[in-house]
DNA sequence: CCTACTTATGTAACCGGTTACACATAAAAT
DNA sequence: ATTTTATGTGTAACCGGTTACATAAGTAGG
């Protein structure tokens, strides 16, 4: 692999006009440039990274954590952030914490230990120690911080679409699921929808769950009917519980929407897929992730001051686990 | 941040004993050990990977380039790799290809440029320059190449076995969706349940398709039903094809298994969650991205010689989407 | 003609680790 | 008693970029 003294001597110059013309800053000789040019395309030279990160103390890296890429809801987010650092030139060293302290605690060393400029991160216990000796740009995602910027969505106010959907569509003896404890966007959701059903004439009870895994799902989809077999409405805690509840209500011959509404919370892709396909409430994931990106882009290039939160706007898809409504009612 | 110098001096030794202290090698006293662990303690130090990846011209650093996160079927593989070389102190940078080549050289330089000490690639053309001229250890994971080591499933075997599943169970006029042509594993799965539909008394046709994209898929589906309307067994090119034609068989009120067997590819996490549950091709995407990730570090440890070659097993996964058969046939 | 500024380029220090080599002492071998 | 060998520690070069500073020539202004 060819260094910046390898090419300095072929074209004949000193390692700092080379790195001028790769720079492009200071002066440079209009034949010098060229010559340089030419000779670095000619032994095909890339500069070192590692090097220059060495020197500069910052890398061209950024991190991004995340609870489990596994989860549907998170390559989006992830393809987000992808997407909108790669085209200011940063690149990205991933991370799946697990919800473990430690496992978060060992990818915030590497991070630092990388000379990463940024963190992205999508984790809970935002306020944790973790974050708070950390002097590099943070942004939370999908969570919030009181301590960081952050990017989220509305989650309160999809708890309310949730339970206003499933209210105005005729049911009125609601299930409502509760997601995770430690999960804050969930708990979001379940507060909004709580405060929407308290409001309403409508009968409700809730259900617990402690994760959001695949084979989980199933396990509350048979709790639930087990426990509160004559429900007639289902507030999921995500799009995955949402398609085992319609799973489990459908082995069961319930009729959907008839017997039973369904609405779930994320947009996943596949929510269009399911049959019937699952209504539910959007969540921008890939738009979110991109917020965050440049959220903090901005934070690394230090321009001006930055929005402290970024509260990104839910949506009701009215697929065809809840029943259609008259417009003008 | 504390340096190893700012550790020396407070510890009142030199630097390179530090360093041997960091590092467990050569000879440190045992009081002085305690000493300088207790100043790295208190000053709360910890190494500068860039520094350290610059002398050793490595990082602790692998490549992980996938086609794009956002399809169900990476994330598993990438949480095998990310599991797998965790474990042995690595760190994972990520890339989306998006099956582009420039987007690929990007990312491939990036990782040269970073000293990432391997790269593990589920990009087409594996055998593109872009991979010729590395002198790096590299794994195509999910495809195969015939200079670089390989991890994949069975994909020949999984066509046949498909087939043969709709066969068995009594499907006449079967429909084979061909994936997209530049899709290694997917051409693989095309053959093989083409030779065995070939050898069997069964009307089959082909359907081309040209990507995996959610949205593309319901397309796909739509055209499925308007040029075969009269197909009662579908193999699909992946599960996300299968769920969208099982959507829209529903859709269109044909009573699955009975009159339509539908079969997919991958056994993505939502495919058991499907209604009626997904008979598919298993792909155990987990270990696959595992065994890459094992095979990467035994070349990066240059322990003996290496398979270069590993393939997996696939199986079929029988859920509700294809009738039962009789054991004893 | 002299000073001041712009343009062009080189030298060497620096970033923070690692390690080859030198040196010193103590213990073991001859 | 002398030579080896094992143990413990320090000095300084090195990895490959970046940049402060020095030097020099050309040219614009007074």
């Amino acid at each position: 692999m060819a260094t910046i003294r390898d090419v300095a001597k072929e074209a004949g110059v000193s390692v700092a006009t080379v790195s001028r013309v790769l720079n492009d800053n200071g002066y440079v000789g209009v034949e010098t440039r060229k010559r340089v040019l030419e000779t670095i395309e000619r032994l095909n030279y890339s500069p070192n990274e590692v090097a220059r990160s060495l020197y500069k103390r910052k890398s061209r890296l950024i991190g991004l954590l995340l609870p489990d890429i596994t989860n549907p809801f998170f390559p989006q987010l992830a393809r987000g952030v992808e997407d909108e650092v790669n085209q200011a030139g940063f690149r990205l060293l991933l991370g799946n914490s697990d919800e473990e302290a430690t496992k978060e605690l060992d990818y915030i060393q590497t991070f630092e230990q990388n000379h990463v400029v940024g963190i992205i991160s999508a984790t809970n216990n935002t306020d944790r120690e973790n974050y708070e000796n950390i002097d590099l740009p943070v942004v939370f995602l999908d969570r919030t911080s009181k301590h960081h910027p952050s990017v989220f969505a509305d989650g309160r106010e999809g708890g309310r679409l949730a339970a206003r959907a499933l209210i105005d569509r005729g049911s009125t003896k609601i299930t409502l699921i509760k997601g995770p404890a430690h999960v804050q966007p969930a708990q979001d959701r379940f507060q909004g929808a709580l405060a929407e059903l308290s409001k309403a004439a409508v009968d409700f009870s809730v259900l617990g769950t402690t994760s959001y895994a695949f084979e989980e799902a199933k396990t509350w989809a048979e709790e639930l009917f087990t426990k509160h077999p004559e429900t007639d409405g289902v507030i999921a805690s995500n799009d995955i519980v949402g398609i085992a509840i319609l799973h489990e209500a459908l082995r069961l011959g319930k009729s959907i929407p008839d017997e039973l509404q369904i609405i779930g919370f994320d947009d996943i892709p596949l929510s269009s897929l399911s049959y019937p396909s699952l209504s539910t409430i959007r969540q921008p994931a890939y738009e979110m992730g991109k917020e965050a990106a440049k959220l903090l882009i901005r934070m690394i290039k230090k321009e001006q001051e930055i929005d402290q939160m970024i509260q990104l706007p839910v949506s009701l898809i009215e697929r065809n686990t809840t029943r259609k409504v008259d417009k003008d009612e």
